[in-house]
DNA sequence: CTGAAAGCGCTAACAT
DNA sequence: ATGTTAGCGCTTTCAG
């Protein structure tokens, strides 16, 4: 029988999907639950939330009743009243040249955070008013001029980056992927494919992965006993920005060229594609960061997977763990990479 | 003078940006404003949202006190009085194959959120226990077969689709691109550059796009007197599943292919590579959804500019409309595509 | 093993 | 134009 029970939500879906208001129009609170499983509310709050202090038994009648007004704990009021939200901020850069990268980043974010049963709100650069409230805020790829990164680190919470936030003294815990070795092990094999002269078409010092990549080019250029070649342009500069780079590079001579981003990988292609220079036997590339359009590109370009859906959820368990108090041994948490070989080395 | 008063938080940085724990470790309250600034709480709340009962010289003394204090408001308080939360859920389909799109998307909800001050909040396919809290869920690509999204469905709140849900009666309110004549435009422009058979290489009808895409290549093809050849492949399909379906249709004689979502373009230009069929004189191809890989491979790919970015925003004002109690005289909006021009139909 | 009561921070109704 | 009061739904002492 359910007359007598003031909500039977759960079985009502609106004639139209869009027409309810509110917060959930009056949903069942725990007080419904209680009168209906005949026990208080601090008896249902304990039962659902498995305190155990609770006999099996009322605990089953409670889930029951629980589950049959369809009843779903407000987290406003439970955020209100245990002084924290359930939620996770994640700051997106807000550039597409390494969309793919970015998006398995945030299905890492999501999965993790489900599992540890977290929300995700994303942290848009450009809110004008209040930030949301967090419990803590992954940043995934902080590009240096984006205005809204000062307000997040503000906010007084725990800060979870993948890459160091460049022109901030105080550090955050880090979780980053491997792109030093990454930039070695590719300018490693374009050496092995006899390239001479291997020219770095990659992203100015915006973020701390070029810049980490653009060092380690030119460590390995002196160690080598290489001339280094290099052109730089922004990630939010037009595809014939790139090219143009390219280009400049392919005219001091450049046999290889080793690209950062995707989007500059693309962009040597057009360009060795309008001189007819045959990439991979005449032309080595590599690109330090994979993406699914380089796996099918003509030829497929080798690059470097840095498993950005597990940095996202690496990122996740370090946050949670410094929420739950724990002080990370290691505030810098290492995602091996992996050589994804194909045939724009010549070696594969 | 700053002694005094309770909190200072805003100019206090943790020594580490992971020390800081709970929600916002105590911050300042509205009642913590209202004493700085002599006033009732009441007055503080009207003060800082406008609500106009209060005098110029209490509201901009009020707003000091706030600043000097740091206060921000806390919103689970705010939303369990209000019985609104201020947040918006956001469901992405968990595919790489169209991620710069998705990424377009979910930029022009966050922006579009952050000028009606909403904040989004990512729904997770697999999420086990509570759904978030939120106003109207925004559901970017209903994959068929997405066990979330029937429960997102029930979540009692409105919804605005980007795609129609396959498989349930109730319709949400829907903002969509115009694939319809997307997918006739390339046709034509096709057929304008001399093909003779042209194959449509698509998705499996998972979505309704790709159904919409389908069914209007077959009324192109019935109303222009073409056989039609079609290959489908799953969007979560390999790489290598999508250069057969490519090889299939070439192997049946096809001189141009219209090719649905961009890994099956890039699977296409790899099929023809392999058989070195020059693309653009020889083969002509586009492609429905256009992505920054497609600008720049090679030869670029014609294709139809959908306004992912659009898209998004547009979704928000219908939704954001819903939550206000208006009710869309029209529950669909539609977005305009916008042809781009490129080498790969010989025509440009 | 369970209940009663207080209160988290905020806003809406009702005073003044 | 401003203050007082009550209470949103939940968890947490503290008492049984």
């Amino acid at each position: 029988m359910l007359a007598g029970c003031r909500f039977v939500m759960s079985r009502i879906v609106p004639a139209f999907l869009w027409q309810t208001r509110g917060m959930a129009a009056k949903r069942a609170t725990i007080l419904d639950v209680a009168e209906r499983a005949g026990v208080s509310t601090t008896t249902v709050s304990d039962a659902l939330r498995g305190r155990g202090r609770i006999s099996s038994a009322t605990k089953a009648a409670v889930e029951q009743a629980a589950a049959d007004i369809g009843y779903v704990p407000n987290r406003a009021a439970r955020s209100l009243r245990i002084a924290e939200f359930g939620v996770i901020g994640l700051h997106l850069p807000e550039t597409l040249s390494r969309s793919e990268f970015y998006m398995s980043t945030t299905f890492g974010v999501l999965e993790q955070c489900a599992s540890h049963d977290y929300d995700v709100t994303l942290i848009s650069s450009k809110r004008a008013a209040a930030p949301p409230d967090v419990d803590g805020v992954i940043v995934v790829d902080p590009l240096t001029g984006d205005l809204g990164l000062p307000r997040i680190l503000e906010l007084a919470v725990p800060v979870v980056t993948m890459e160091r936030i460049l022109g901030v003294e105080r550090e955050a815990a880090l979780v980053t992927a491997d792109y030093e070795s990454a930039t070695v092990q590719l300018l490693d094999l374009l050496a092995e494919g006899g390239a001479q002269r291997i020219g770095l078409l990659s992203a100015i010092a915006e973020t701390d992965w070029a810049q980490r990549v653009r060092r380690e080019y030119e460590q390995w250029c002196a160690a080598n006993n290489r001339e280094p070649h290099i052109a730089l342009h922004s990630v939010r500069a037009s595809d014939d920005t790139w090219v143009e780079g390219a280009e400049g590079l392919l005219d001091v001579g450049c046999d290889a060229v080793l690209c950062g981003p995707p989007v500059a990988a693309h962009a040597l292609l057009v360009a060795a594609n309008a001189r007819d220079l045959p990439v991979g036997p005449g032309l080595g590339m590599a690109c330090v960061v994979d993406a699914p359009s380089l796996a099918s590109a003509v030829p497929p370009v080798t690059s470097v997977d840095l498993k950005p859906r597990e940095s996202g959820r690496a990122s996740v368990d370090l946050l949670v763990g410094i929420l739950r108090g724990e002080q990370p041994k290691d505030a810098r948490v290492p995602i091996p990479a992996t050589l994804v070989e194909r045939a724009s080395t010549g070696t594969a």
